[in-house]
DNA sequence: TTGAAAGCGGTACCAA
DNA sequence: TTGGTACCGCTTTCAA
């Protein structure tokens, strides 16, 4: 039966510690914040005794004060939109969950992933962000342009996918690895017989992509020696594209054991499945969620999809954006979330999320 | 490629709205509050050109001359560690992530879930907390407290279990149902052969223990008639009892082919299994994670855990709290979470989350 | 019923 | 290098 208590019984604040130190509170205020003009002895004393009395600075009082503007732009695909769509109101929802810091977000809808985004960028080059939240592509292609970005004082917030070895302060994204390799224990539980599996990707040169497709390779070769693969194919996030190649697919035989689609374009996938009539022979694995999907789950026909949860993904990027802006907090590392496998049994709480309330999941 | 723009280029203040109609600011204040002493075409004047001028409140503001201390009381078990310190610290997180609010956490700790809670609640009657989070047991039990707490003006909020038809505000919960039925559509997939499965649970007057036992035994007779349920064993969280109950459990032929473990108070269970050496041939499925699970999980033993999101619910919990007790915002219903199925292929994700950042995971 | 003004804590400017 | 002070928007008290 211990008690703790978080000692803040009594704020502290810099008038308290210029009267204990008998010097002014501007004296104080050019310390802490490192300012030019302050003597290096006053300076030690202020932020000795700032720790000493637990001094924790009252954010209401600097952003009344300051009353600055935080301009973020928001550089997400249109397509696939039951992704981006609850990526953008993730977005928008921790902009609102920041009391007393007035924030403006501007979106940019650019159609695809890797395609016209570079356009847009250029063309707000006098937009003056001080922050930018993007899904990139191809890494190499927008390295670049974030490097650009960066140098010109502009913080750089990848999500949904990483560009790494560039300067953005940090990425939000699923732990593709992972996602992969949930699918392949997933296939390796349930299909028995030896087989080959197929793969419908977007953009192999999208790191998220490309890293799906790795751990589900190595996962498989781990732990369902009797399952083979075949080469990924490359949807682009189309879904005539993903249709035809699917169909594609199914005209030889024998039929794959099964398919993972790890994209959100699994619509015309299980569409090309159904005039098959395959999809009862056809174990299919699928990534995230929209209404034409549940009852694919529902009846069985998919085996489970793994929801990538956008909206967690994009609250918790601009959250990382912002309080690093704001007062500099530094991220530790990407965040990589795991994507929630959705089964008959959980599909209910997912349908509700949907519908409704996105932060009552998250 | 649209463009979205969020508007709010030039705060409307206060001022604004007095200048515009040339009365004091200390008169609008009173209109847009609705307090005594404003003439009825006044106040319906100022409430006008407010929306007209898009008025919008600036918390920084109000929160820095209001200036208030919120005070939290915390009562969480002791048992189960492993789950209430995480959801202790997710508590923890969300209070320092309210920026210029100030927030005293008071933590109460009783022995076990029903046990001891009531009485630390009795000793604090004259700590005037403004809101309580409390993961109650047997709701019968604890359900008048509750309603004297709210009687007093003091907001109740639950988490970990629910106590429904009680004057609390809302619930943070895993959804137990639905946990149940993850638990049953595994051993579904898993256990081709007929036989019966056997359940491990806390106290089954705790609703969340009881719901997952509901939700286990439904979805079993929907998708797996050929397994067959023995009674329930209430553990009372226990390791010692729960152990000795294990073991009672193995003595007896057939074998279960199944145990689910519904509570984080697995490790004594696991622990007589592997005395008995039947881990191999029992599947189990387990509730939320612990160091000494791991290598369970990633031997195979265990089946899947299903990790209850302990750091979510508390951090989500307070949030609520907050948030009424700040700008009087009403939760629309309880929250109730989907666990995170853990299996050998996501487990890395969730041992880094132990070892360091929760909030990375959520 | 309304107006005027103090002050919450921090920042930034001007004066010393 | 320091001290003093005006001000951010809102709430609240005191006067009118």
């Amino acid at each position: 039966m211990t008690v703790q208590k978080v000692p803040n019984m009594k704020p502290v604040n810099i008038k308290d510690i210029a009267k204990a130190l008998d010097v002014s509170i501007g004296t104080v205020d050019r310390a802490l914040h490192g300012r030019s003009d302050v003597s290096p002895s006053t300076r030690a004393r202020v932020l000795k005794k700032a720790k000493e009395l637990g001094y924790r600075p009252n954010f209401a009082a600097r952003s009344l004060k300051l009353n600055r503007r935080i301009r973020i732009g928001v550089y997400f695909p249109t397509e696939i939109a039951s992704f981006f769509d609850l990526l953008r109101a993730g977005v928008t929802a921790a902009s609102s969950a920041f009391v007393g810091v007035n924030v403006e977000l501007v979106f940019r809808n650019f159609p695809r992933l890797g395609k016209g985004d570079l356009e847009l960028i250029e063309a707000d080059r006098n937009e003056h962000f001080d922050g930018i939240l993007i899904a990139p592509g191809n890494p190499d292609r927008i390295g670049p342009t974030i490097n650009q970005l960066v140098q010109h004082g502009i913080t750089v917030v990848c999500v949904a996918s990483d560009a790494p070895r560039t300067g953005r302060l940090s990425a939000v994204t699923v732990d593709a690895n992972v996602s992969g390799a949930i699918a392949a224990e997933l296939f390796s539980r349930t299909i028995s017989h030896s087989g080959h599996l197929a793969t419908i990707t977007g953009d192999l040169t999208t790191l998220d992509h490309a890293e799906k497709l790795k751990g589900f390779a190595a996962s498989l070769a781990l732990f369902a020696p009797h399952l083979s693969l075949v080469p990924a194919v490359e949807s682009h996030e189309k879904p005539t594209l993903a249709y035809r190649q699917a169909m594609s697919l199914l005209a030889r035989k024998p039929y794959p054991a099964g398919i993972y689609v790890s994209t959100a374009n699994s619509k015309p996938v299980l569409q090309a499945l159904e005039e098959k009539r395959l999809l009862n022979q056809i174990q299919v694995i699928t990534t995230d969620l929209y209404p034409e999907l549940v009852s694919y789950i529902e009846s069985g026909k998919v085996l489970a999809t793994l929801f990538q949860r956008p909206f967690t993904q994009g609250r918790k990027a601009l959250e990382i954006l912002l309080r690093y802006l704001i007062d500099g907090t530094q991220p530790v590392a990407p965040t990589r979330f795991t994507p929630h496998i959705v089964l008959r049994s959980n599909l209910p709480l997912f349908t509700d999320y949907l519908a409704g309330q996105p932060d009552s999941l998250s």
